[in-house]
DNA sequence: TATTAAAAAGCAACAATGTTGCAAAATCTT
DNA sequence: AAGATTTTGCAACATTGTTGCTTTTTAATA
């Protein structure tokens, strides 16, 4: 499958714009999530606040990324793995948030315990945030 | 031990206020997590909304309440169980999150599942937030 | 390639959320 | 009950997120 910005952006139907390739090509230069601040940083000074928003929210939607949930009110979003289609995530994997470097990963090869859940519950999606020192702070 | 809500206060060397009383009832009334917007909203009438929050900064540092990710940039608050002192969260119990009434979940009896981490990596703590219908919605 | 319809970006204005400093009021100590 | 301490409320501000509308860009089609 071909992995070039253009490619994923046409690919999910969307129409190839700066402001996509540039954030699109954010994500993939690096491993770890971003939170909304994050981007605007980086890609705010080129780029309207309000476009970054509608990038990201577009994104979530097609499925090229995907939200981490976090305790600070931030929101981290990370690029998705393939087999995520349109309005239908499966990030099974766990995330890793470092307390030294503040930096997000996914470990996409720790996949999330099965729960057992009080008697009336059922679950159809479970987030895992472990919290602590990554491999590079150690 | 003593668990009204004088008590809880004093416990933690918290002087007694009408704000910190009326906030720590709010918890105690109900089962579920509280967003601030909710607690804003019960209690944002008689009280400043900057007393809001520094009540509940005092309550989390206290170990009174513990805060829950969410995807959704909204805090969530619910109530510590009594072995949390202060500065030190014991909170090792799933949330869950119902997706119809939206009501947040302590589940106390659902413990944390051990992980198996990549080399390198050491956790601290484990959030999991389980999604789905709870018992009174299905 | 030029034309046009559709989509996205930028702008402005606004709403909601969170923070800080300080004076007034309430609480605690003795 | 009086004074020291803590907390509250207020005001002002910073940050974050949203909406409507116009201009610009992209993509489709001739």
């Amino acid at each position: 499958m071909a992995t070039g910005i253009k490619d994923i952006l046409k690919r999910n139907s969307l129409s190839v714009t700066e402001s996509r390739e540039k954030i699109l090509s954010l994500f993939l230069d690096q491993s770890g999530a971003l939170a909304h601040g994050d981007i605007e940083k980086k890609a705010g000074e080129k780029f309207d606040r309000v476009t970054v928003y509608r990038t990201l929210q577009t994104f979530v939607e097609k499925g090229i990324i995907h939200t981490i949930p976090t305790a600070d009110n931030s929101i981290r979003y990370a690029l998705c793995k393939d087999d995520c289609k349109e309005g239908h995530h499966h990030d099974h994997h766990v995330h890793f948030v470092c307390t030294q470097c503040n930096v997000t990963y996914c470990l996409d090869d720790v996949v999330t315990p099965e729960l057992k859940l009080p008697k009336g519950y059922t679950s159809s999606h479970i987030e895992v945030v472990a919290e602590g020192i990554c491999k590079n702070c150690k």
